[in-house]
DNA sequence: CCGGTTTGTTGAACTAGAGTCAACTGGAGC
DNA sequence: GCTCCAGTTGACTCTAGTTCAACAAACCGG
C-alpha cells in the first residue's frame, strides 16, 4: 500500500513511521474503529511487527498523543530572543497556528481519547502543566500561588475551546481572537486574588 | 448481585436501571475496561438482555452521556422565579455543585469518552450549545452575533477546566471561583466586539 | 383453573480483533 | 559464499462484542 518495495527499516525509522501513520488514522477515525490490522496494513507491514515496537494498541495510541503534545508545547515555547512583553502574544499566535493546522488532532488530544483513561489523562494534564509553566515563565518564573494556577488552568480551557472554534470557523479576525485571549487571561489572573 | 430476587421488569424500568448501572461503571473505569458482561453481571442479568435494550455497547455509552448531559443542563437552567440579574451567579453555583458532586462523570463527559467519536462529539457539542443558549437567554435572548458566541464558547471551556480543578481541590474559596467566572465572562464578552 | 399469547429474558454459538510466539529472512561484515 | 542478527512474519490463542432461537413469567379470555 505504502512505498513500492517493502524494505527493512532501522528501529527508529520504523517506530517513527508507525507512530506517524497511527496518529493519522486515530485522527480520522475513533480509537476503536481503528484496528491494529488497519495500521499495519497502511504501513505495509504485519500486525506482529507493531507489537514488536509497541506493547499494546493503547500504548501506541498514548504515544501518538505524546507526539502531538510535544509538538504543541514546542510550538508555543517562546524563542529566547523574543522580548518578555511580546512572548504572551507570540505564544497565543503560535497556539492558534498549531490548532489551525491540526485541529482534529488537537481536539482528539485534548478531548482525551479513550474514555477517562488514566494514562491519557496524564498526558493531557502534563501538557497543560507545561503550558502553565510557560505562561508563568513569561511572567517572571517560579511556582505561582494556587489562585493563579487555577486561573491559568481555566484560561487554558478557554483557549482550547475558543481556539478550536476559531480555527475551524474563522468568524472573527485573528486580532479579535488574540485580544480576547489576553483580556481573558488578565481578568482571570486579577480576579483570582482573594482580594 | 443486585436485588435478591431476579424479577421481570417493565421496559422503562429495566432500561433505566441498565443506563444507571452502565453510567456508574463508565465513570469508574475507562470505556474499554468495562465489558458488557460486567454491566450485565452488576445488574444480575444476562448479556443478551443488554442487546435487547441497546443496539451496541457504544450506543449504551452514548446514552449514559446523554443522561449526564441532560442532568447538567437541567441543573443549571435558572428557575423562573430567579431574578434576571441573579441568574448568572445562580447558574455558576449550580454548575460548581454539579461538577463537585459528579466530577469524574463530568470530566469523562466533557472529555468526550471514546477518542474523537462523532456521536460523542455531538452530545458534547449539543450540551455546550444548550449552555450557551441559557447564558444568552439570561442576557435577553435571541441568537448572539458570532463574536459573542465565540466568547461564550471559550468561557464554557474556562468553566469546564477551572470548575473541575476547583471542585477537586478546593484551593480557593467558592466566592473567589464565582468572581473569577463572572469576571472572565465579562472580559470575554467585552473583548469579543470587533471594536 | 387452564391453554394461549405476549413480552421480558436467557444461554449457547458466532465473530472480530487484540495480543503471542516460534520460525523466517534481508543484508552487513568477514 | 557463509554467518549471524536485527527486523519481520503469519499462524495461533483468547477475550469480549454481537446474534439468535428457544424459554418462562405474567396477563387474559374462556
Amino acid at each position: 500500500m505504502a512505498g513500492a518495495t517493502r524494505s527493512r527499516l532501522g528501529q527508529d525509522e520504523r517506530r517513527a513511521q508507525l507512530l506517524e501513520l497511527g496518529g493519522r488514522l486515530f485522527t480520522i477515525r475513533a480509537y476503536d474503529e481503528v484496528s491494529i490490522d488497519d495500521i499495519a496494513a497502511s504501513a505495509g507491514v504485519s500486525k506482529g511487527l507493531l507489537y514488536h515496537y509497541f506493547p499494546s494498541k493503547r500504548e501506541l495510541y498514548v504515544a501518538t498523543l505524546q507526539l502531538n503534545a510535544g509538538k504543541l508545547v514546542e510550538d508555543i515555547t517562546p524563542k529566547p530572543d523574543t522580548p518578555r512583553d511580546q512572548r504572551l502574544v507570540a505564544g497565543i499566535n503560535a497556539f492558534l497556528d498549531h490548532v489551525g493546522e491540526n485541529s482534529v488532532g488537537y481536539s482528539s488530544l485534548m478531548r482525551g481519547g479513550i474514555g477517562n483513561d488514566a494514562e491519557v489523562a496524564k498526558v493531557v494534564d502534563e501538557t497543560r502543566d507545561a503550558i502553565i509553566a510557560i505562561i508563568f515563565e513569561g511572567f517572571g518564573g517560579g511556582d505561582p500561588p494556587v489562585g493563579l494556577r487555577l486561573a491559568a488552568r481555566g484560561w487554558i480551557g478557554f483557549m482550547e475551546a475558543a481556539g478550536v472554534e476559531w480555527a475551524e470557523k474563522r468568524e472573527v479576525p485573528r486580532e479579535t481572537m488574540v485580544a480576547m485571549a489576553t483580556q481573558v487571561l488578565q481578568a482571570a489572573l486579577v480576579s483570582s486574588r482573594p482580594s
